[in-house]
DNA sequence: GTTCCAAGTGGTACTTAGTACCGTAACATG
DNA sequence: CATGTTACGGTACTAAGTACCACTTGGAAC
């Protein structure tokens, strides 16, 4: 179950490894270059070399390749909440604080990869059934984050709204959004400023 | 083009309706009754007395029937916007207070038909690819709030992240959520409370 | 290396959502 | 009542996603 990361890949990891690589490459090109409605999964399964079925042995569906890197930030912000600070946390302020270095985790993962960052970004901005699909990813973060405050001891009528107010402000750079992960990643932190600024006068 | 409400509702149009009402009815009564994802078009369509092709002729896809009360939200909601008071709204505190009044009347439209409100949360909780559309709406709730703060003078940084914490506010209500309005409606004000309370201190 | 098992592959066939088109029926208007 | 417009339902099509099956390939044991 566990990835020991280890035991050597082997061959067959290796080739499948390979496929899945040239599938997200092949299929983002072709989203890319006309329209991530138009291209079908025949298409890319011909480009790729592959037989459709086995696009859908990879892939549950067409959205899921847009959103191929979903387990890094998930490992990310994991990693990140395993590393967190143990103190309890009560009011609202304190946990914003945690949920705000959690989200944080989340974008610098991204910005590994800023090229990867911008045609995701540039996809899932023209067309409103992979932002369906995007928000769904968020809402998913708020659920960790929202678990991990309560397991820290913040009241769950607290950690709710903490969450959301943190996803909110993503959501915001989001918007307001550049196309680089770094950017997005400076301007969440500016709508954490704002918020936490009026907080704090 | 506009619903001139007064030059009689013409056979044609009240025949419309009821179709319409009746597709509704049955759609919801069978996902309810063996969940969205099962019911296929045809099963509605001959519940319902109509061809496929009318279902589709009036609901864009399978999942808008779920959302068919989203127009009675938008029309609250813009009217609200027209009614509201015209000063200029600077900072986040004030801003946020104008959307926290905004949002309040897309709740109370939804809370004038309670028994038809649970359905839906039901629903929607249920189903992710539901509650994807779902989230669908709220952005755009979110982008109506942040152009009309543009308009009355917040600054679009502000305005774009008092937008999105006001959903946020709603987000947290729904997802503490009982399946009554009104008590969402309750939870969301209280979300508002928290977040001020903290702005105030 | 040969053998054997597990895993991956691709093809066929099926269901369903959604679209395009067309002839027909029902309503509206003079 | 005649005529134009709008709604309707059927047929046929494309594409996503699923189930199943026969075939191949990598891994491991002897």
């Amino acid at each position: 179950m566990s990835a020991n990361k280890f035991p050597v890949e082997s061959l067959r990891d290796r080739k499948r490894r390979q496929t899945r690589e040239r599938i997200i490459e092949t299929a983002f090109a072709l989203f890319m270059e006309r329209g991530f409605d138009v291209v079908t999964v025949d298409e890319i399964a011909q480009r790729a070399e592959i037989g459709r079925t086995t696009f859908f042995r990879y892939f549950g569906d067409k959205q899921e390749v847009v959103f191929s890197t979903e387990d890094d930030f998930l490992r990310a912000l994991t990693a990140a909440m395993r590393d967190a600070p143990t103190e309890p946390l009560q009011d609202l302020a304190q946990a914003l604080a945690t949920s705000r270095r959690l989200l944080l985790a989340i974008c610098t993962e991204a910005a590994r990869n800023p090229g990867h960052y911008a045609v995701y970004h540039r996809l899932v901005k023209q067309h409103p059934e992979l932002e369906d699909r995007h928000t769904r990813k968020t809402r998913h973060y708020a659920d960790l984050l929202e678990k991990h405050l309560i397991d820290h001891g913040t009241p769950p009528a607290t950690a709710v709204l903490a969450a959301q107010l943190t996803v909110a402000c993503y959501q915001a750079a989001w918007r307001l959004g550049s196309h680089d992960a770094t950017a997005v990643l400076r301007e969440a932190n500016d709508a954490f400023d704002l918020l936490l600024g009026a907080t704090a006068t």
